[in-house]
DNA sequence: CAATTAATTCGAAGATTATCGAATCGTCAA
DNA sequence: TTGACGATTCGATAATCTTCGAATTAATTG
């Protein structure tokens, strides 16, 4: 992964509530896997201390560095983690020469 | 791990600059895995395109959110991944139900 | 249609960050 | 001891980021 992406991920996850926004999107991921994985911004948006404009603001980055898919069912929008992103990111991230492990 | 700390880590490494500071001394580290895999920030300056103070700056930063292990040696810094951190990052950062793998 | 609700856009304010040049510190070698 | 070199500190500036409130859009419900 080239370098400006990857700090572009990177700076995604940088922000405390950007970053709770996206475990709680990767929570509800586990949780419903044989649901397709979705979660509605409305049920976040109130354990958060940030206002809904803030929000979404955060939701476009997250899913501009494409750490999430979005997707608008009616007046709502649903959120995905992107798999395969993550796991690029692990591999990117390990070292060659671990521990022990 | 806690988000807060979760997030500083990932801040340090959101700026492309400091990331790629940071790939360098995990190359160095995995070429000079049995001589400790130590990287003499002397080496780093030249290919990079930011001054010695930034640098410094920098590095402070990525010792700061633990990503790595500082030793002055004379008049020499160097710098050391810590490999604990990050194997703890991939395992916080990967999903519990991976796509198939 | 009118009201409500989820989300977005816009503009602005305040805070944080990246980077630099100049000056300084500490170590080593001549 | 003096000079050179690696690294750090400091102060400043320009750029970026976070967050908000107000207004708006779009979809649903009464």
């Amino acid at each position: 992964m080239e370098t400006k992406k990857l700090a572009k991920i990177f700076k995604a996850l940088s922000n405390p509530n950007r970053l709770e926004l996206y475990l709680k999107i990767a929570k509800t991921h586990e949780q419903r896997f044989d649901a397709g994985c979705e979660c509605f911004v409305s049920e976040i948006i109130d354990s958060l201390k940030i206002g809904a404009p803030t929000i979404s603001h955060h939701i476009k980055e997250l899913a501009n560095a494409e750490l999430i898919i979005t997707e608008k069912r009616g007046k709502f929008l649903i959120c995905r983690i992107n798999e395969d992103l993550v796991q690029d990111l692990c591999r990117t991230m390990a070292l060659q020469n671990p521990k022990d492990s």
